[in-house]
RNA sequence: GCCGGUGUAGCUCAGGGGUAGAGCAACUGAUUCGUAAUCAGUAGGUCGUCGGUUCAAAUCCGAUCACCGGCUCCA
């Protein structure tokens, strides 16, 4: 005699045991139409498990996130139905949902091709039409495996030999099709409505590359048309901020086969990468940092010893020289123990906090490379604190608030935070490894702030904390982070005096603040869609004459603009100032200044922006006061 | 590195066994013009690279390089 409580607070006694169904039945017919599971006592069900004792119940419908999700989750075993029909040696592995879709990883002999993932659209567009009933079977461990033993899944076998043999397996019939899953999934395929098959790729069975590569056939689902339009849309547009396009446009970088994953910076990119130098060197010097230049290419032994060599070996550039191997720097920090090393450090001069915009070389595999964002030579805001253990916590703790400091001026607002925890190829003992992680987690609680925890990611020298940001696409890039190390000291012999006269070994602390100059500037490009806040813009003004007349005022206010130290260009081609202006606007240059006789009468500007506002005529003065405002805000929008 | 795709003019792209085409950009000339494209003309490519098949390859095949989408790995 179930009771059965709502979420407003309604209760219903019922008969025996009752199914989700059945209560969403009671309250109407409506809601039963649109109930897709049930949340009962905070757990989700599928609609038709029986409940037998008192709970609190709320019927999900695809108005609820879960709702959404549990649609998602049911299109993946709609590709493995569609799948199993048009290609029936396929073996199904894996059919999760991910951020706004699902995805199923698939075994079969031939490659699909995008005719291929038409035709499973096809077929499941028919499969779905049908509206038939998902039913759902809890079996024995025993029953499970029989089930796809006969119908020779290996990757399921395989998952079902992982569940420990007493728990009960749910299997979802479609039909003829028969899936393995937690569940809960649509009680019938006419919650399944608005999809479409995006992309098909390759994928390692278990994520490991050691296993066999899998196809993954890709999907996106949403619970109306509606939503299914606006994610397309959504994706369109955001690819039109892709900084590789973009960089093309505004002629801002490029790369060439010869140097693959390696930049060649054009005038425009290299004024933002300036700008943002010149800001972190500020930044630099007011947090107690000295900023030092140590060389391109060492000696092996220096990574010998660092350990660099025996866990980093593959992905350094090596090159010889009278019978020495050097290796181009992958990272700083043993030549900043270098510089830490000369002379005799006392406890009185730690922390010493040594920063370098060092150049670094990694040799990545080919196929991660991705514009900006993944390089084979970067430059840090690379830094690194030497200090006392009773001085991590306060280090790590002021790091984090300039981190949180320099990502608001540039208006960022979802900052990730993640602590990456020791990994199984590493140097260092386990206590050491204990006393860092607690460290960083101990930083991070005191700030209140939320983060997540990536076991086993840590570098092979110490744990850390990451700070990432997100592409156009909702890709995730590691930008800021903060490292332990009690490590590398002691390999290279770093050592201080302390208060009783005894020789120490410091603590070291890696940290970067944007990470990579080229992957934050990949990322601001996405950020802005190509239209840099004033401060970081490579050209911050035009100015352009309406006929030749106007040219010797043009010229004169260029040189005053210049002369103040603004990055600004002037156009006097013999063009229509419709014909300049679209010129410029698509350049994304913030202010365009048009002068024509009118301005020349009065001493004044026309000033427009890129966004086709007009800011009317004022002396230059006035536009100069626009600017410095601008330029002072940053990347942050004023408050209307 | 792995799976799949792509590579044609500066850019965006069409074509496709009989030795290349559009739009924009560039260049020349005319136009001196008021807030997102003035008109006319000219020029521009061994179709990523190397090899093979063929009377003939940019087109078909193979290898290779780079890029794109993922996977793995990473700032």
């Amino acid at each position: 005699m179930p009771l059965i409580t709502l979420p407003d607070g309604n209760q219903k006694q019922f008969e025996n045991s009752v199914t989700v169904m059945q209560v969403a039945e009671s309250i109407g017919p409506g809601l039963a139409k649109a109930a897709i599971a049930g949340k009962v006592n905070g757990e989700l069900i599928d609609t038709c498990i029986p409940i037998t004792e008192d709970a609190n119940v709320s019927i999900v419908t695809s108005k609820e996130k879960e709702g959404v999700e549990t649609i998602r989750h049911s299109f993946a075993h709609l590709v493995g139905h569609a799948v199993k029909q048009l290609y029936p040696d396929a073996k199904m592995a894996i059919g999760p949902v991910i951020e706004d879709g699902f995805y199923y990883d698939i075994s079969y002999k031939n490659s699909f091709t995008l005719k291929d993932l038409e035709d499973i659209e096809n077929r499941m567009n028919s499969l779905i039409k049908k509206d038939y009933d998902v039913l759902v079977k809890v079996v024995t461990h025993k029953e499970a495996r029989e089930v796809f033993l006969n119908r020779d899944e290996k990757y399921k076998l395989e998952i079902i030999d992982e569940i420990p043999e007493d728990e009960t397996i749910k299997l979802y019939h479609h039909e003829e099709y028969v899936d393995m899953c937690r569940g809960p999934h649509v009680p019938n395929t006419k919650h399944l409505r608005s999809f479409k098959l995006l992309k098909v790729s390759g994928a390692y069975w278990r994520g490991n590359s050691n296993n066999e590569m899998l196809q993954r056939i890709y999907g996106t689902a949403w619970s109306n048309k509606k939503e299914l339009k606006d994610y397309i849309h959504k994706i369109e547009e955001a690819e039109k901020r892709d900084h590789r396009k973009l960089a093309k446009k505004l002629s801002l970088f490029h790369m060439q086969e010869e140097a693959p994953g390696m930049v060649f910076w054009h005038k425009a990119g290299w004024a933002i990468y300036q700008v943002l130098e010149q800001y972190i060197r500020e930044i630099l010097v007011l947090n107690g940092y000295s900023e030092i230049r140590t060389p391109l290419a060492v000696d092996r032994t220096l990574w010998e010893k660092s350990g660099h060599w025996e866990k980093f070996k593959d992905d350094m550039f090596t090159t010889t020289s009278e019978s020495r191997e050097y290796a181009i720097k992958p990272m700083n920090c043993p030549c900043h123990v270098q510089v830490f090393n000369q002379g005799l450090k006392s406890y009185r001069d730690l922390p010493l906090r040594l920063a370098e915009f060092g150049s670094c070389h990694r040799n990545e595999p080919s196929g991660s490379l991705h514009g900006l964002m993944r390089v084979r030579n970067f430059t840090q805001d690379d830094a690194h604190i030497f200090c006392t253990e009773s001085q991590i916590q306060s280090e790590v703790s002021a790091f984090i608030d300039l981190v949180f400091q320099v990502y608001r001026s540039f208006g960022f607002d979802s900052i990730l935070i993640k602590l990456s925890t020791r990994p199984d190829n590493r140097v260092g003992s386990d206590s050491i490894w204990d006393k860092s992680e607690k460290a960083l987690s101990d930083a991070l609680d005191a700030k209140g702030l939320d983060w997540d925890l990536l076991p086993g990611e840590g570098a092979f020298y110490g744990p850390k904390i990451e700070f990432s940001l997100k592409d156009c696409l909702g890709r995730v890039w590691q930008c800021g982070t903060i490292q332990v190390d009690f490590s590398m000291p002691e390999r290279l012999n770093a050592s201080f005096i302390d208060e009783e006269s005894n020789k120490k070994t410091p603590v070291m602390l890696h940290r970067a603040i944007l990470g990579s100059f080229e992957r934050f500037i990949g990322i601001l490009i996405e950020h802005y869609a190509g239209k840099l806040p004033t401060w970081l813009s490579p050209t911050q003004a035009i100015i352009m004459g309406i006929t030749d007349r106007n040219i010797t005022s043009c010229t004169k206010i260029y040189k005053l603009l210049l002369a103040k130290g603004y990055r600004v260009e002037c156009d006097i081609r013999n063009e229509k100032i419709g014909f300049k202006i679209r010129e410029h606007t698509i350049k994304k240059i913030p202010y365009i200044l048009v002068i024509g006789d009118q301005e020349e009468m009065n001493s004044e500007v026309s000033i427009r922006t890129r966004d086709g506002e007009d800011l009317g005529k004022m002396p230059v003065e006035s536009f100069i006061s626009i600017l410095e405002n601008d330029i002072s805000n940053k990347g942050v929008k004023k408050d209307p």
